[in-house]
RNA sequence: GGGCGCUUAGCUCAGCUGGUUAGAGCGCAGCCUUCACACGGCUGAGGUCGGAGGUUCGAGUCCUCUAGCGCCCACCA
């Protein structure tokens, strides 16, 4: 059952190289189902990954094959240990950038009323003329659009997935937009729903005037913008004119005259929807005037003045005024001192036409005249021109920058819109959210804290509806009452039985199409969930959640959630909350984040800062492993620097294990099939034949295998592959430029057969385990090597354990201790074998080629007299290689010298030829 | 404003719970071509571990302060 060794040496090549490995194996994986998922296997058994989606309608880069990388290092090593890995890929079809994307491509726009056109073909394909008039299509075409072009997306990613040999199960596939992704999207919201963790409301909301959508808070991004501060004069007391003196407020601070209150507002333009002027409560200068009215300059509306632990009485004038609502303090200030609505800003991003309640007949013109139907900005310089002619306006403006909100996608600043929307309850889940972030394994732990800050940080709900047209709709009808109005109280909800639907062409159960939009009929909710709303549920859509209760009952909870940490206050918050709301348990038990690529100017690689490197091009140029190899050496959670050279160290690496196996295993090197012995069988037997107990060196090599296994083991199953690496990769080149060097010659056969047998043995050994711990890393190299003596995958080969090869081999395995590093003291003997054995042939070794070197001789040149003088130990444990190093070294004679540790010192006397 | 991370050779980075003269690779310099590897091998030069205090027999490693860089978050009139 061991494997044996190659019958015939016509399975090596000759001159063994890596071009083609990467399309020879990935075709033979994918024939042999070599990363198929079991799912019979128990969930004890299985490790389940909740791969990231990738977005199909941008293009690769090389911070994919980056991160995606790491997981799949994860994956091999978890399969090698012998868990059933089930590592599905998802597609992100569902969203902005897709629905873009499929417009422009087919040149249609979407329009919920109208009905679904079966066989539709687009006017355009790819080629669309710019000015052609866009051909409204139905939502559910729209989606047959999105899923067409997408396809031919994902084909290609999946070659280059397959191509950088990232051990996905292709047959685990799942799309954001496609009817797993729908169904699982409904069903998860009904049941919210259900239990009430799931609301409508009428809300300020922050609005994105070019998109026309809600966008959600952790869609926020500050910017900074130029804007500038106005100080405006209200009128204390009722009435224009400011009649009654208000004592408070005069000649105190920056105030001026008495009965004028001066206020900075970055915004003149929301004059019109200022509700109250507030103030901190123990700000003395406002004392006075709390629970008082002022009145507004141009409109003339009364407003009282309030006291908010909010106002900061350092920011201009220390006094504010609330407007409905300029920015998310405004809608504190609203909620806290119930102050009424006078909303100005529609959804358009202009001056709503008629003037909000409140105001003075003679403002109320002024507002329709002036304002109504601006713009923004155009109010604004409006705004500025009146308050300079009533003489309101006092003194220049002055110019600042500050930070302002966008959408993260949007160019303009966010409004404050009053509208209805669907919210998911997570701020009363504050709590439990936060102690399941506790109970999550962050790797690295410090990421835990962004976690944590961001739910400590929760203003509002989740606001889940946007009001897009392309998306995963609301499966909700309201039926309209005999006046025409949705009751939004009583949704209609489908049975999930039904699930996906789409309420724009769907009915509900108990009506028919004709009763769509009339009174006593129904109307489709319009809008569609955020994607977020979607991507939380990766972990139910790709496990199969109530479509396949039996795989998901071996899947769930997951493994491992690798990510960007950029997404942790989205996508891992979300989906944390969708399965505490849903399943009561965290989605999975780890996180691995993985760092950005920063180009060698420090900066993060990104598409507009025109910096971003094609992987395909580097994965032809350098070999697949030789870039897995540079992305391996990023450790989770920190960013790593773009590198062509760690990629040019990965291929010499991969080009030297396949010399070094050839070398052992191959036609050139060793016959191992003809005189291999009893002990060459492979790594299930000894490695040193029992009773053997001349090459200690052969058993301290194996010794150093032994911590290495034990190291690398550790360190992936803490998610520190990139240590796993680091150490496997030394000890192979150490073996190879001592270990190998050093028993080349016996292993020949230049000492016996007998003695022969033991080093091929050792060296088979330490090859079939290094190919073991290199496969996670490098799968090409290492699977093309195995294959030389293996018929079946490396890939699915049993992860190396010290037990394995520790048989006969006197105690040296499982970490016993490095005693031996200083000078041989605390050995049981030099014979005996302890890692000090090889660490001073090793030494000796270099010794003998420093000499060559420093004399500019070659390595082949002979030593006639090698002079050892050192301690007796020492010697001891440099002799028990003395026939290995006579060899390795073309010594002809040696003279030991014992002296004591003073004196030690090496003499290398190079014969002639 | 709050939080987090980083700062070790020219470059990219190791250095785990503090312990002998601080490590690797790349780059650089020099040497070496029959017998696994020129897509190579060998050897070497190169660092007062951001700065200042402190704890300790002993600190790159722990504590305090501090500087620079980066990231996340924030209710920023």
């Amino acid at each position: 059952m061991a494997p044996d060794l190659p019958e015939t040496k016509a399975d090596i090549p000759a001159k063994p190289s890596l071009d083609g490995l990467e399309s020879k194996w990935s075709a033979r994986w994918e024939a042999q189902g070599t990363y198929r998922f079991d799912r019979s296997a128990g969930r004890d058994q299985v490790y389940a990954i909740d791969t990231p989606p990738p977005t199909v309608s941008g293009s690769l880069h090389v911070g994919h094959a980056f991160s995606y990388t790491h997981t799949d290092t994860m994956a091999r090593f978890k399969r090698m240990r012998g868990f059933h890995v089930f590592y599905p890929m998802g597609w992100d079809d569902n969203g902005l950038p897709t629905e873009r994307r499929v417009q422009n491509y087919f040149n249609v726009r979407c329009d919920p009323s109208l009905p679904y056109t079966p066989g539709f073909t687009p006017p355009a394909t790819g080629d669309a003329k710019k000015g052609d008039h866009p051909v409204g299509v139905s939502r559910p075409n729209f989606v047959e659009l999105c899923e067409r072009l997408t396809a031919s997306d994902e084909q290609v990613f999946e070659a280059t997935w397959r191509y950088l040999g990232l051990s996905v199960d292709w047959t685990q596939t799942y799309t954001t937009a496609g009817g797993r992704a729908r169904r699982a999207s409904q069903r998860a919201f009904l049941r919210l729903l259900a239990r009430d963790q799931a609301y409508t409301a009428e809300a300020p909301t922050l609005w994105d005037i070019d998109f026309r959508t809600a966008v959600a808070q952790a869609e926020l991004v500050d910017k900074e913008v130029a804007g500038a501060y106005h100080r405006l004069v209200f009128h204390a007391g009722s009435g224009s004119g400011g009649g009654g003196g208000v004592g408070g407020a005069s000649g105190v601070g920056s105030q001026s005259a008495a009965g004028e209150l001066l206020i900075d507002t970055t915004r003149p333009e929301l004059l019109p929807a200022c509700v109250a002027v507030v103030a901190h409560p123990d700000d003395g200068r406002y004392q006075a005037m709390f629970d008082t009215v002022v009145t507004t300059p141009i409109f003339g509306v009364e407003v009282p003045v309030v006291a908010h632990p909010l106002a900061d009485p350092d920011k201009g004038t220390g006094i504010a005024m609330i407007c409905t609502f300029g920015d998310v303090t405004d809608i504190v200030w609203w909620r806290d001192l119930g102050l009424p609505v006078r909303s100005v800003i529609g959804r358009d991003g202009r001056l709503v036409g008629s003037a909000p309640p409140g105001m003075a007949p003679a403002g109320a013109a002024i507002y329709e005249a002036e304002l109504a139907g601006r713009t923004v900005r155009q109010a604004q310089r409006r705004m500025v021109e009146l308050l300079g002619e009533s003489g309101e306006l006092r003194g220049e403006p002055r110019a600042i920058t500050h930070p302002v909100k966008f959408y993260e996608n949007g160019e303009r600043p966010l409004e404050i819109v009053t509208s209805r929307q669907w919210f998911i309850r997570t701020l009363a889940q504050r709590d439990v959210l936060a102690a399941r972030g506790r109970e999550l394994k962050w790797h690295p732990p410090f990421m835990q804290a962004r976690f944590q800050n961001w739910v400590e940080g929760l203003t509002g709900d989740w606001l889940i509806s946007r009001q897009r047209f392309f998306g995963i709709p609301f499966p909700l009808w309201y039926r309209v009452g005999d006046s025409g109005e949705p009751d939004y109280s009583a949704a209609l909800v489908p049975s999930e039985d039904r699930l996906p639907v789409d309420p724009t062409t769907d009915v509900p159960d108990g009506f028919s199409d004709s009763q769509r939009g009339v009174p006593g009929g129904f109307v489709a909710d319009p809008d569609v969930m955020d994607t977020w709303a979607t991507s939380s549920l990766t972990p139910q859509i790709a496990g199969g959640w109530e479509d396949d209760p039996d795989l998901f009952g071996r899947l769930f909870p997951m493994d491992l959630r690798p990510q960007g940490h950029d997404i942790i206050r989205t996508w891992l918050f979300s989906t944390v909350v969708r399965s505490q709301l849903e399943h009561d348990q965290l989605p999975w038990r780890n996180a691995v984040l993985s760092g950005w690529i920063l180009d060698p100017d420090r900066k993060k690689m990104s598409k507009s800062k025109g910096n971003v490197v094609t992987p395909m091009a580097l994965l032809e140029e350098y070999g697949s492993d030789a870039v897995r190899y540079w992305a391996a050496s990023g450790r989770p959670g920190t960013d790593t620097a773009f590198d062509e050279g760690q990629m040019k160290v990965g291929r010499k690496l991969a080009i030297k294990i396949l010399n070094a196996s050839q070398f052992v295993l191959g036609p050139r090197g060793l016959d191992l099939a003809g005189a291999g012995g009893p002990a060459a069988g492979g790594e299930a037997g000894p490695a040193v034949t029992p009773g053997d107990a001349g090459e200690a060196v052969d058993r301290a090599v194996l010794g150093g295998l032994s911590r290495l296994v034990d190291e690398a083991t550790a360190a992936f199953e803490a998610y520190d592959y990139t240590r796993a690496l680091e150490r496997t990769e030394s000890f192979f080149w150490e073996f190879c430029d001592n270990y190998v060097e050093l028993v080349k010659r016996r292993a020949y056969g230049d000492l016996g057969s007998r003695r022969a047998a033991s080093a091929r043995a050792t060296l088979t050994t330490a090859l079939s385990v290094l190919l073991r711990l290199f496969a996670p890393f490098l799968p090409f190299v290492s699977e093309e090597v195995w294959s030389w003596w293996h018929p079946a995958s490396v890939h699915r080969a049993p992860w190396p354990t010290a037990a394995e090869f520790a048989a006969g081999d006197g105690g040296e395995a499982g970490g016993a201790g490095e005693g031996g590093e200083a000078g041989g003291a605390g050995e049981p003997g030099g014979a005996g074998g302890g890692p000090s054995v090889y660490a001073a042939a090793s030494w000796l070794l270099k010794e003998i080629r420093r000499a060559k070197t420093g004399a500019g001789r070659s390595q082949r040149a002979p030593v006639a007299l090698l002079t050892v003088r050192d301690t007796a130990e020492r010697i001891a444990l440099l002799r028990a290689s003395e026939d290995d190093l006579r060899q390795a070294g073309s010594v002809a004679e040696i003279d030991w010298v014992e002296v004591g540790q003073a004196g030690a010192s090496v003499e290398v006397e190079l014969g002639a030829g």
